[in-house]
DNA sequence: AAATATATACGAAGACCTTCGTAGTTGCAA
DNA sequence: TTGCAACTACGAAGGTCTTCGTATATATTT
């Protein structure tokens, strides 16, 4: 499976916020985002050109039945994200899941609501071991 | 500050292991991992650009008092994980940690040890956070 | 119908990264 | 001292990604 680089996964994430959205919806919500941050708009042409090579990759699928063409996910993001995962985990700290994840854990900033949440999570995860 | 790139990482890991090297035995490091897989070696003088490039950009510290330059990291690998971690986090799942870390633990790969860890280190988050 | 707005398609420029060839230098051995 | 081996420095090619200008087609408005 292709990964997404990080234009891409810009759009995916407003897709798969959104669902289906033609260029100019996409290319709005980008720029609400961004303009918001101050930063300079991204042109309309760019998001157009990377959508359509996202098309060509599989990472989109388009419906060409109106002039506006339709763009929807075709990749589900759970599994992009495990994807992108796994390879960060090899890129950053040498395969170590755990490694990342004490790490992430130990910056401090989990409120105490997700650290219930996780420890639900493992909780489950040691029950499901067990048999 | 600058985030290593995928080579630069792979460097700067060689010397986050093993100290203080030349060159050369970056190079070797590199290609014992990488021929073992059976995949094509690094040339020699593409592992010294790179890491030419890295001692300018203040990511390794190099002795040049013997003709074999002598090089070190200059960043900590806890601290440039961090920020790794940091921007994946924002790339990967629109900034949410705790996302990042329950699809990491849902995958089903952590062994029961690395539970127990991860569960210690909860405790000690919680125990923290209540005083 | 003519002018204007909005689409798509496409090519190419510019940035960044990786890779390597080659030139020039220094140490060591025959 | 002459030649070989190993090192640094440098330039440039090739790849990927992002960005945008421009051409062209299709609606919409006046």
């Amino acid at each position: 499976m292709l990964a997404p680089t990080e234009s891409e996964l810009n759009i995916l994430r407003v897709l798969w916020d959104a669902g289906p959205l033609t260029v100019r919806e996409v290319n709005d919500a980008l720029n609400k985002a961004i303009e918001s941050a101050g930063e300079k708009p991204i042109g309309y042409t760019t998001t157009l050109k990377i959508m359509q090579l996202m098309a060509e990759k599989g990472l989109v699928d388009r419906d060409v039945s109106s002039r506006s063409h339709v763009y929807k996910a075709a990749v589900a993001q759970e599994r992009t994200q495990r994807n992108l995962l796994s390879r960060f985990v090899d890129r950053a700290f040498g395969g170590s899941r755990s490694e990342l994840i004490l790490r992430a854990l130990g910056d401090g900033e989990a409120t105490p609501a997700e650290l219930e949440e996780i420890k639900q999570l493992i909780k489950k995860l040691e029950q499901d071991g067990h048999q």
